[in-house]
DNA sequence: TATCTATTCAAGGTATTTATTGAATAGATA
DNA sequence: TATCTATTCAATAAATACCTTGAATAGATA
């Protein structure tokens, strides 16, 4: 093998896998995934694209072997390929975070806003949660609760937060989380709860995401 | 702002890096870069690209924030823009490795094949060098030597091998190293010694590599 | 000032990527 | 078997990325 042909082949294959990153369409695919095992219609509504456009988009995901899919019934799931995978989306997300000013601010962007949302750290909720003053509740779907969720966290999906009020102790601050920094669900639980007199917060992170939410500990089964 | 605008907002600016990533020609830059500084003259060079299509290239990166560049009389030095770029990369390849099957074969491909080019782990490499059986040659360019190098390594250029053979204590062991697994600048340089009855091996990383060669500890200087 | 060198810019044709649409497949249910 | 549903395939048009070429800039040298 030729030096030439030798790094075409090795940089051509190191770029499948940008390449396949490098659609939003896709990132958010990916992203969601970074949740748990999905089929493609259920991905296709979390994104609002057509089915078939989604799963173009998963077969692109799939040959560059980021994601993998396993048949059920005539369902296929999808899933990330490697945990490798969710640390990569980390990682660029991090980075654009650091090199994009304007990417970094929209983390606290919420806070400043007309009708602000308050976030909360990671590191102060878990002293919150620690001490008992703040309950931790995940407002995605049950599945992705179930999946893999963040410790002491009560499953509490959007659609149901206004019937499971009643589970949230009156007086304690409540820090509610889902996907992540880029996930609008937290925000607007936090919305519904303030307009109900609740002392309410956003994590600044989801499940899947860094380092920090380690250590408020996950819980997988 | 609106949800759909929001996430177009982040995912866009995620996949800016992704994307930057995503052609063969960029990464090959990119890996260049992560040894050290460099005029887009000798980028170009090395990577056999025209001047203008480097240059390009360049603005690229630049653009999507993955390198800097400052200007000394009238030459541009680009060099990373973050330290996380050269996780990136890293981890890039190692889902490549892990991922594709023929990709982690190559690695230790140029050990079977004719003209049998023996490798050696960087763990191994570590305790040949300590115990001193071994001595460890950088044959990358001075300059690359000089921004970054394995402890204890001798900086000898491949092209003045010949002229330096007399450095090389005789009954020891040689291990060369070069930009990486990727770089076949030490595969000819064991080649040429094994030729001249040295018992030669080639690491099977690079300083900007992964977290074993931390073990062989880097200088920086 | 004129000239040289390194770098960037601009224009082009070709190739690749994208989302849409409608048809095809294949397993489940009746 | 016929029918339904979930998924993939195939074809298209619009948009984008790629490398080449030749010209333009701007700093250094004479």
């Amino acid at each position: 093998m030729e030096a030439r042909e030798f790094k075409n082949f090795a940089y051509g294959h190191f770029t499948k896998i940008s390449k396949a990153l490098s659609s939003p369409r896709r990132f958010e695919l990916l992203d969601y995934l970074a949740q748990g095992p999905k089929t493609v219609e259920r991905l296709a509504k979390e994104t609002h694209m057509s089915v078939a456009n989604t799963s173009q988009h998963l077969q692109a995901l799939r040959e560059a072997r980021l994601v993998a899919s396993s048949k059920v019934k005539n369902h296929h799931y999808y899933e990330l390929a490697d945990s490798e995978v969710a640390e990569l989306l980390q990682l660029t997300k991090r980075l654009a975070e650091r090199q994009f000013p304007d990417m970094g601010e929209i983390r606290t962007m919420e806070t400043t806003a007309d009708g602000a949302i308050p976030v909360m750290s990671s590191a102060e909720a878990l002293e919150e949660v620690a001490s008992g003053r703040a309950v931790l509740i995940d407002v995605r779907a049950e599945d992705e609760y179930n999946s893999r969720h963040l410790k002491d966290a009560l499953s509490i999906p959007l659609v149901q937060l206004e019937e499971k009020l009643g589970q949230l102790p009156p007086g304690k601050k409540i820090i509610a989380y889902c996907r992540g920094a880029y996930c609008l669900y937290a925000s607007d639980a936090v919305r519904f709860l303030r307009e109900r007199g609740f002392e309410a917060y956003r994590l600044d992170e989801g499940p899947a995401d860094s380092a920090i939410s380690r250590e408020i500990e996950e819980e997988k089964r």
